[in-house]
RNA sequence: CGCGGGGUGGAGCAGUCUGGUAGCUCGUCGGGCUCAUAACCCGGAGGUCAUAGGUUCAAAUCCUGUCCCCGCACCCA
C-alpha cells in the first residue's frame, strides 16, 4: 500500500476561540488535502487543539470551569468551526487523550535513552516576571534583556541537547533546499541556528495540569515540547503501522512558529529519535486588517462564521456558497511570503469581480448561448486548438504553483480558464456566427463549455460547493480525479445542459458602504463642541451589558506617588498608585502624552480588579482609564474635584 | 547598532535569489460587443522602481551608505 499523504495544522490553543488567522491556516491545509485526494492519493489530513500548559488551567479557574470542562468547550468550537467551513480533516487530535500523552512520554524516554536529555542542576539566571532562564552573556546591565530583575537560580531540570543537531540541522537544510518553504523563511531559520542553538529546557514544575515527566510526576513536559509530538501521535506511533503516515508530508503552520519550534526543535527531536523528518515545513505570513491590527479591543477581529452569515446576508447567496465565499478569499489572499491585509472590503471586491463577474457570470452567459445557439445539447464537435491551449497551460501553471505550494497562485491557475473564456467569447462571438450559420459555432460553443467544465475540476478544492452547483447546471457529474480535467471524455457530447441559475448576486458596493459608515459613526476628529445625545444606532451597533455586567467593573480613584520610564519601550511607564490603604504598581502605556513628572501628584481612575499582567517583564496590577486621542495616544481621565483616594468609582 | 518586514503609476501587490523591452488586480479615461449577473472585451493616460554612490555593455534586480514606514518585543494563525 502506497504510504498516505500526511498534512497537518498546527494545534490550536485552546485559550481563545478560532477567527480568521487560524481559518486561514486550516483551510490552506484543506486545499492541499482536497488536491492531494483529487490527485488519487490517499490523504491523512490532521488538526486539533492544545490543551497542556500552565495558562490553560489559569483560564478554565477564572472562568469557574475545571481546566477539562474549559478545554472540551473549546476544542469542540474548533472543531465546529472547522466543520462550518468545509474543511475536510481526517483526524482531530486533543493533547489531553491518553493516546497523546503516552506517545509524548514515550518520544521523551526514547530521547533520554538516546542521551539527548540530561538532568542538570540549573544554575543561572532567571527572570521571575517573564519565567524565562538567561545567559550570563544575555544580561545587560545584571538585568534580563527586558529590564527585569533576575536572580541566582539552582534547581533540579531537563534539558533537551537541542545544541547536538545545529550542524545535522543545516546540512538537512543545504540537502534539502525545498524543505522549509517559502525561502524566506529558511534564511530566517539559517540565520537562526547559526546564532547558535541552546539547549532547552524541558521540563517544569507540576502544576496539577500537563504530562507528568516520565519518571518523575513532579515534572511536567514543557508544552512546546509535547505539542510538537501531537504530529506523531496521530500516526498511531509506535504501534501499528504508523509509518504508512509518517513522516509528514507537510506541516502547515504560520510564521511566528516556524523557525523556533517546527524547522529547528521538532525536526531535532526526530534526529534524536532516529526517526525520519518531515518533508515540507511551510509557514504563511499573517492577516492584517486595514489600518489597524487585529485586536479585540477595536473589535475588528473577524470570526469566519459570522462572516459567512455576513456574505450571505448581504449577497443573497446560500450560506455553504458564501462558506466557499471566504475559502475563495483565503485563496486568494493568502500571505504566503510577507503580511497582507484582510477586509472584508477587500472580500467583497473578490466577490464581485472573480466570483459574480468572471465566474458566475463566465457559466451564466456560456449556458445562455448554449440554449440558444445548440438546443442546450452539449455539441458533438472538437475543442478549439486555443481553448485547449488555455486549458493545458492552466494545469501545467497549477502544477509549478503547487511545487512551492503557492496555493494563491494555483488558485490563480484555476481561474485562468475562466478568464480565458470571456475574452474568448468575445473574439470569437458566438452570437455572429449563428447569425451567418457558420460550421465553427460547435466547436466554439463546445470549447466554452470545456473551459468551464475545467474551472469546474480545478477549483474544486477550494470551492467544493460551487463547483457541485456548476457542475449541476452543466448537468455533468461532479469532477472526481485530476486526470481526468481537460480530457476530451470528461465532456460527453449530447448531454443536455440545464439552465443559468446565478450563483452569486451580485454585491451592491455603495449600499454596503454606506451601511457601514451608518452604523460606525466616524471617529470625531476632535472633541464634539457639543455634547450631543449619542446617536440612536450607536448602541444597536454594540452588544449591550446588563448593569449586573458592569458592576463587575471595580473602578476606584487613586493618586500617582512615583512614575518611572521602562527601559526599552517607547510607551509604557511604571506606576506606584495609591489607593484608599493600598498601594499597587501599574504599567500604562501613556508616555507618548506624559512624562513622569507630569503624572506625579495626580489623581487617576484605575480599574482594581483586572487579572494582573506583565508587560515588558514588568507586572501590572490594574489599569488606568483613559481616552485615546487620534495618535493612539492617551489621555488620563480624572476626577472632577480632588476625592480621597480609594473613593469608588462607577 | 533588539528582532523582523517593507518603500515599484491614484490604491493594493508581483517582479529582486538566477541583471537584459517595468507586470498584475482595482480605480480612471476612451472605445467595442450585445450571449450574460449594468456584466464581458479592447485600448489610453499615469512610474526618475525611497535616496546617494559603486560594479557592469546593461541594475527595480548585485555591492556600500543614507532616509522613511510598519510589525513584534504581554497574548495571537
Amino acid at each position: 500500500m502506497a504510504k498516505k499523504v500526511y498534512l497537518t495544522t498546527p494545534i490550536y490553543y485552546v485559550n481563545s476561540v478560532p477567527h480568521i488567522g487560524t481559518t486561514l491556516t486550516t483551510v490552506v491545509a484543506d486545499f492541499c488535502a482536497r488536491i492531494y485526494r483529487m490527485q488519487g492519493h490517499e490523504v491523512m489530513f490532521l488538526t486539533g487543539t492544545d490543551e497542556n500548559g500552565l495558562k490553560v488551567k489559569e483560564a478554565a479557574e477564572k472562568n469557574g470551569k475545571t481546566a477539562k470542562q474549559h478545554t472540551d468547550e473549546t476544542s469542540a468550537e474548533f472543531a465546529r468551526v472547522f466543520q462550518e467551513m468545509n474543511v475536510s480533516y481526517d483526524d482531530f487530535i486533543r493533547t489531553t487523550e491518553t493516546r497523546h500523552v503516552v506517545a509524548a512520554q514515550r518520544l521523551f524516554t526514547i530521547l533520554r535513552d538516546n542521551g539527548y536529555i540530561f538532568q542538570d542542576k540549573y544554575e543561572g539566571w532567571y527572570d521571575v516576571s517573564s519565567e524565562t532562564f538567561f545567559k550570563e552573556s544575555d544580561l545587560i546591565d545584571g538585568k534580563s534583556p527586558d529590564g527585569n530583575e533576575v536572580r541566582w537560580v539552582s534547581e533540579d531540570n531537563w534539558f533537551f541537547r537541542l545544541s547536538a543537531f545545529q550542524d545535522r540541522l543545516l546540512e538537512h537544510i543545504e540537502a534539502n533546499p525545498d524543505w522549509l518553504l517559502p525561502h524566506v523563511r529558511k534564511n530566517e531559520v539559517l540565520s537562526f541556528i547559526k546564532q547558535g542553538l541552546r539547549d532547552l529546557c524541558i521540563t517544569r514544575n507540576n502544576p496539577g495540569w500537563g504530562i507528568p515527566m516520565p519518571g518523575d510526576d513532579s515534572k511536567v513536559i514543557y508544552v512546546w515540547f509535547d505539542a510538537v509530538v501531537n504530529y506523531l501521535t496521530a500516526t498511531g506511533w509506535p504501534e501499528g503501522d504508523w509509518d504508512n503516515i509518517w513522516p509528514a508530508d507537510i506541516h502547515w503552520m504560520a510564521k511566528e512558529i516556524f523557525t523556533r519550534f517546527h524547522a529547528t526543535l521538532w525536526p531535532a527531536m526526530l534526529m534524536g529519535a532516529g526517526l525520519p523528518l518531515p518533508k515540507t515545513v511551510i509557514a504563511h505570513g499573517w492577516f492584517n486588517f486595514g489600518d489597524a491590527k487585529m485586536s479585540k479591543s477595536k473589535g475588528n477581529v473577524i470570526a469566519p462564521l459570522e462572516f459567512v452569515d455576513e456574505i450571505a446576508a448581504l449577497s443573497g447567496c446560500r450560506k455553504e456558497i458564501a462558506v466557499d465565499v471566504v475559502r475563495f478569499s483565503l485563496a486568494s489572499l493568502l500571505p504566503y511570503e510577507g503580511d497582507t491585509n484582510y477586509t472584508k472590503e477587500e472580500v467583497y471586491k473578490l466577490y464581485n469581480v472573480d466570483l459574480a463577474n468572471d465566474l458566475g457570470n463566465a457559466l451564466n452567459r456560456t449556458l445562455a448561448m448554449a440554449h440558444k445557439f445548440a438546443d442546450g445539447i452539449i455539441p458533438d464537435a472538437p475543442i478549439e486548438a486555443e481553448a485547449q491551449g488555455a486549458i493545458d497551460q492552466a494545469l501545467v501553471s497549477f502544477e509549478s504553483a503547487m511545487k512551492v505550494l503557492r496555493l494563491n497562485d494555483a488558485l490563480d491557475a484555476a481561474m485562468s480558464p475562466i478568464r480565458f473564456v470571456n475574452k474568448y467569447i468575445d473574439t470569437r462571438a458566438p452570437w455572429a456566427l449563428a447569425k451567418t450559420g457558420d460550421p465553427a459555432l460547435a466547436s466554439v460553443l463546445r470549447s466554452m463549455i470545456a473551459c468551464l467544465r475545467t474551472a469546474e475540476g480545478m477549483l474544486r478544492p477550494f470551492i467544493p460547493t460551487v463547483c457541485d452547483e456548476i457542475a449541476a447546471q452543466l448537468n455533468l457529474a461532479p469532477t472526481e480525479t485530476w486526470a481526468e480535467i481537460g480530457q476530451p471524455s470528461h465532456l460527453p457530447a449530447g448531454v443536455k445542459l440545464g439552465s443559468p441559475v446565478p450563483i452569486f448576486p451580485r454585491l451592491d458596493l455603495k449600499e454596503i458602504q454606506k451601511k457601514a459608515m451608518e452604523q460606525t459613526p466616524t471617529p470625531a476628529p476632535a472633541p464634539a463642541p457639543a455634547p450631543a445625545p449619542a446617536p440612536a444606532v450607536a448602541p444597536v451597533a454594540e452588544e449591550l451589558i446588563s448593569i449586573e455586567d458592569f458592576v463587575k467593573v471595580k473602578l476606584k480613584v487613586g493618586r500617582v506617588l512615583e512614575a518611572e520610564p521602562i527601559d526599552g519601550s517607547d510607551r509604557l511607564l511604571k506606576l506606584q498608585i495609591v489607593i484608599g490603604e493600598e498601594k499597587r504598581q501599574i504599567v500604562a502605556g501613556i508616555k507618548k502624552n506624559y512624562t513622569p513628572e507630569d503624572l506625579i501628584g495626580r489623581q487617576v481612575i484605575v480599574c482594581v480588579n483586572l487579572k494582573p499582567a506583565k508587560l515588558r517583564g514588568v507586572e501590572s496590577q490594574g489599569m488606568l482609564l483613559a481616552a485615546t486621542d487620534a495618535e493612539g495616544g492617551a489621555i488620563l481621565l480624572q476626577p472632577d474635584k480632588e476625592t480621597p483616594e480609594g473613593t469608588g468609582v462607577k
